[in-house]
DNA sequence: AGCACGCCGACT
DNA sequence: GTCGGCGTGCTC
């Protein structure tokens, strides 16, 4: 008698375990930890999705034990490794299993549910009579009950006057097509086979006899080459055509890619690419962080060492930030390793990303290039992990499971026994601090290739340029893009802040128009013409009057994207400018087609938020424009310092990447905040130093571990409450050099109709931390059912 | 999550 | 009596 161990898809606590079931007898071979089954689970054996984590041969008779329905997969979709990943992984973050076990595959392999009733007898119940009419299927989760309703259908259902019906779907499909393989050797006789008047199926022979090859899609003969489809039927009736279905990938290589052969090194390069390979040769789990300022050629760094891996019929992993994931970068990496490589990125439809999974587990990709969720890739020859960008803060993920890529890549670096490297021009402090300790070795890239400069830094106070305070653009800055635009040069402008207007203002009576939802001004979008909450997606119409006194003196304040564009246009009427933001980019094809028009210089001025600071690479861009360096840094956070540094330094970097040297001007209201002066001179050095002295001193991540605690509810003082309560158990059990800091409410107190107080644990060891957070946990799950939730949050990515 | 059970006040 | 609301407990 086999037992399978099942992970159900129940996410709560109390089902955060293994449950057994029976395998049945004609699949009992089949059975592999690691695939997903359909199980019975619950009173009224409803049917979910589950994962095996184990199969078990018993002799002893089980108590009665329910039996494995079904299987979703032929072969295990999880690895043994990925098995244990999503256990670590849950313990770490306080997630389930789960979670976990479902946040390491495509989407479309979390199956879909429906919960069908029939009714076998004319309803006594009038109104549920009309909704459940006799014998028409219904889908419940369709339809809306009452709970008295519900609880009469669960009554009707004991006594057999309704049938319930569990359905679990498999979403997650290859696609399929239909392939005719020509089976004629002798062409004459099947033509002396052919009746006269047969004309269609005379048409088809001709064809497959002036065409060579052996198979034929049978949608291009039908569609393209106009043959008919009933004479291609008859043909495989009468066996001169076998029809078989074939997999096809949903996005295929339209691009033909040239081969691109390794670049030389600088003899900076060469010394870390040398480090690395001997790691990956070794197969030693070892650490490293590629410092490297923009424009350095880490990247020619990542494909030789991955080139190495591949010789040694290893696989490479390479993560980037989501952003940093442009059509360039993939182009380079194709262009040095072709088919071999696999891409994930979030563009990519749904059906897409399992056909770029599946190429990945079957053994078809040996090189996976892909933003967070990527590190989950089924690789299993694992010979080098790369994290581009590795300070980027889309690496942490938001919501459960919370887990940081750089622990999930360290932990599978320990599994293969391959390294791990971290590049960035701006490492985190946490990374740097670890080099400087000597955890991770550090290599260096100090110049730019072909001996470039770095950019020329210009900082503009904009308190000192008074005429006009709401002017956007400075005279330095409207000069220098006038001359840029005189010589056919591009530029990049950055203002990190989208739509028009942030907020508006009643000038009579002081009215600010606020997000219902959330304690957040509505930004203005002209080009939907609506007011619009940047947390929770409200919209409405831009008001003429004032909401609250209906005084026509309404004003807009704060410059987004969208203004700065129209304000540039007036002022350089002659050049050609595109925004580049959330709001223009949202479409399918839309940063692709933006940046294929800037490459091919169609147009001068690329303006947009933070998303133009990664990976860009335009040899024509030689000027960048920062329009307001201070928003990053009025952020109530401990990182503001950290992250303005890290923009200013990425957006210099797209400036004079080639032969032309570059030129970076930035405007700020705070020209001699560190951040900005050192992101000036370019000088990580002396940055990390000085925000290392500010961390030691506030006691702040990398001298101390933190967790957030955020409790959410929808009054605010529940959620104030059991804070103040979460603070005061957690004081008593931990140790006395652990800081709470809290509880607080939320810089923005409520957001979607919620209210959030948090609650920050600083620690630099204590062993009781993590049991008190499981207890948390189990209260948290306890409480839900108050609608008062409680997220766990372990090395946060920011404090807001 | 979803289902069942038990307790309790309210109502034809 | 029993209907409907609510809190609690269990799911191989």
């Amino acid at each position: 008698m086999k037992v399978a161990e099942v992970i159900v898809d129940v996410p709560t606590l109390q089902t955060n375990t293994p449950y057994s079931y029976l395998l049945p007898a004609d699949l009992c071979d089949h059975a592999a930890p690691g695939m997903r089954v359909v199980v019975p689970f619950g009173k009224g054996d409803r049917l979910v999705e589950g994962f095996i984590i184990k199969v078990e041969v018993t002799s002893t008779a089980q108590p009665a034990l329910k039996m494995v329905s079904g299987y979703l997969d032929e072969e295990p979709v999880l690895t043994p490794e990925l098995l244990k990943l999503a256990n670590w992984m849950a313990k770490t973050t306080f997630s389930f299993q789960i979670s976990c076990l479902l946040t390491m595959l495509p989407n479309v392999m979390k199956a879909k549910y429906q919960t069908i009733a029939t009714a076998n007898q004319v309803l006594t119940d009038e109104k549920l009579r009309s909704k459940l009419p006799l014998q028409v299927p219904v889908e419940l989760t369709k339809v809306d009950f009452s709970p008295a309703e519900r609880r009469k259908i669960q009554k009707l259902r004991q006594q057999g006057a309704l049938t319930i019906k569990y359905h679990v779907h498999n979403q997650a499909r290859a696609k399929l097509i239909t392939v005719l393989e020509n089976q004629i050797t002798d062409f004459t006789t099947v033509a002396s086979q052919l009746r006269a008047n047969a004309t269609e199926q005379q048409k088809l022979l001709a064809y497959l006899k002036q065409h060579q090859q052996t198979r034929f899609v049978q949608q291009n003969l039908v569609q393209t080459a106009g043959l008919s489809r009933s004479a291609v039927q008859s043909f495989v009736k009468r066996g001169w055509l076998k029809k078989m279905m074939v997999e096809q990938r949903r996005a295929p290589e339209l691009q033909q890619y040239v081969r691109d052969a390794a670049k030389k090194l600088t003899s900076d390069q060469q010394r870390a690419v040398t480090a690395i390979q001997a790691a990956i040769t070794a197969e030693v789990s070892r650490p490293f962080l590629l410092e490297g300022v923009t424009g350095s050629g880490k990247t020619e760094v990542y494909l030789q060492t991955i080139q190495r891996a591949l010789e040694l019929g290893k696989q490479a992993l390479m993560l980037v930030p989501e952003i940093a994931l442009t059509p360039q970068m993939v182009r380079r990496v194709k262009q040095r390793f072709g088919t071999q490589v696999a891409i994930i990125h979030s563009g990519l439809a749904n059906g897409e990303k399992y056909d770029e999974w599946r190429r990945i587990r079957n053994g078809a990709a040996q090189v996976v290039v892909g933003a967070r969720s990527a590190v989950f890739a089924p690789l299993q020859r694992l010979g080098i992990i790369i994290l581009d960008e590795e300070h980027d803060a889309s690496y942490k993920q938001e919501d459960n499971p919370r887990y940081q890529t750089r622990s999930v890549a360290f932990w599978r670096a320990r599994y293969h026994h391959c390294p791990v490297v971290l590049g960035s021009a701006t490492p985190s402090l946490e990374s740097r601090a670890r080099a400087e300790k000597g955890r991770y070795q550090l290599l260096r890239l100090p110049t730019r290739i072909n001996q470039q400069k770095l950019p020329q830094t210009q900082v503009v106070d904009m308190t000192k340029q008074a005429a006009a305070p709401t002017e956007l653009f400075s005279e330095p800055l409207l000069t220098a893009i006038k001359e840029k635009l005189a010589s056919h040069e591009q530029i990049v402008l950055l203002l990190n802040r989208r739509g028009f207007s942030s907020f508006m203002l009643c000038r009579d009576c002081g009215y600010v128009l606020q997000c219902p939802n959330c304690d957040i001004s509505l930004t203005m979008h002209l080009d939907t013409k609506t007011m619009k909450c940047h947390y929770c997606g409200y919209e409405t119409q831009i008001p003429k009057t004032c909401p609250n006194c209906h005084s026509h003196q309404i004003r807009y304040f704060g410059t987004g994207t969208e203004k700065a564009v129209q304000q540039l246009a007036t002022l350089v009427p002659q050049a050609r400018i595109a925004r580049m933001d959330v709001d223009t980019t949202k479409k399918k094809g839309s940063l692709a087609e933006i940046l294929r028009k800037f490459g091919q210089q169609q147009t001068d001025i690329l303006l947009g938020t933070q998303m133009i600071a990664k990976g860009l690479d335009f040899p024509n861009v030689t000027l960048v424009g920062v329009l307001n360096a201070d928003t990053g840094l009025e952020l109530p956070d401990f990182r503001a310092s950290e992250r303005t540094f890290e923009l200013l330094t990425q957006v210099a970097g797209r400036a004079g990447r080639a032969e032309k040297p570059g030129q970076v001007i930035i405007q700020t209201y705070n020209p001699d905040h560190y951040a900005i002066r050192y992101a000036q001179q370019h000088d990580y050095e002396s940055f990390f130093r000085h925000e290392m002295r500010l961390r030691h001193l506030s006691g702040y991540p990398p001298y101390y571990f933190t967790v957030k605690l955020t409790v959410n509810a929808p009054q605010a003082r529940e959620a104030a409450q059991l804070a103040f309560q979460l603070q005061e158990e957690l004081q008593a059990q931990l140790a006395k050099t652990t800081i709470l800091l809290g509880p607080t409410p939320r810089p923005i107190a409520r957001i979607n109709k919620r209210y959030y107080y948090q609650l920050i644990i600083k620690y630099k060891q204590d062993p009781k931390l993590h049991a008190s957070l499981e207890h948390i946990q189990q209260h948290a799950q306890q409480i839900s059912r108050t609608g008062v939730q409680i997220a766990i949050d372990p090395d946060p990515i920011s404090f807001m």
